[in-house]
DNA sequence: TAGCTGATTGACT
DNA sequence: GTCAATCAGCTAA
């Protein structure tokens, strides 16, 4: 089961807050891992200046304008991958940050990846941390998220839970707009609520 | 060419 | 709570 193409292609604000809950699945190295998102972040075209739509070189900002339902990974701090979903028609920037997942398979192999015990919540409760335990790299920016070694699909359960929305976490412009969204009082966000 | 920054993390006080 | 790791790309000169 993936999310189909359509899913991406409509608002940002509403695919992040949609990919609540849906199952995050790789088969990188051969091995099966996969995480419930727990936790997103929309950024915007250009008029939002914390998107890399408006500051990152252009072979970035032309998978932001591309069609809706690719990967964006990039390199932050010089050590760290951060995992993206494109959305949007092409023409249309904007894309979603993954920012926490609640393992769901192949918790041994992430802990083996990450270097923690296998029932660590540090284990995805951080966009780094989940792309090292996923095995994601840069590698896999534009790849097809509805076919591929990564893929996006539906919650494997009613989405019973209350979300979260506030203002995004780490950047130094934009901060007030209200673009994260969480599920609420889920131990793998990686920050908690009041 | 030199200096600085960042959608983070982990180690340490 | 503070701070270093680490590097591509941007800026100033």
């Amino acid at each position: 089961m993936t999310l189909p193409r359509e899913f991406y292609l409509r608002p940002t604000r509403a695919v992040a807050r949609d990919l609540l809950g849906c199952i995050l699945v790789s088969t990188h190295g051969g091995a099966i891992t996969a995480g419930r998102i727990v936790e997103t972040e929309a950024y915007l075209g250009p008029e939002d200046p914390a998107s890399h739509a408006a500051t990152r070189p252009v072979a970035a900002r032309r998978l932001f304008y591309g069609e809706g339902g690719h990967a964006y990974v990039f390199r932050i701090y010089g050590l760290h991958q951060c995992l993206n979903a494109i959305t949007g028609r092409a023409g249309r920037p904007g894309c979603v940050l993954i920012r926490a997942l609640e393992p769901v398979a192949g918790a041994r192999v992430m802990a083996r990846r990450r270097g923690v015990a296998v029932d660590s919540v540090s284990l995805t409760n951080g966009p780094g941390k989940l792309a090292e335990a996923l095995g994601i790299t840069l590698r896999d920016n534009g790849v097809d998220l509805t076919r591929g070694p990564l893929e996006i699909g539906p919650p494997d359960a009613p989405r019973e839970f209350s979300v979260g929305v506030g203002p995004r976490v780490g950047i130094t412009r934009a901060t007030a707009l209200p673009l994260r969204f969480w599920i609420y009082r889920n131990r793998f966000v990686s920050r908690r609520e009041r």
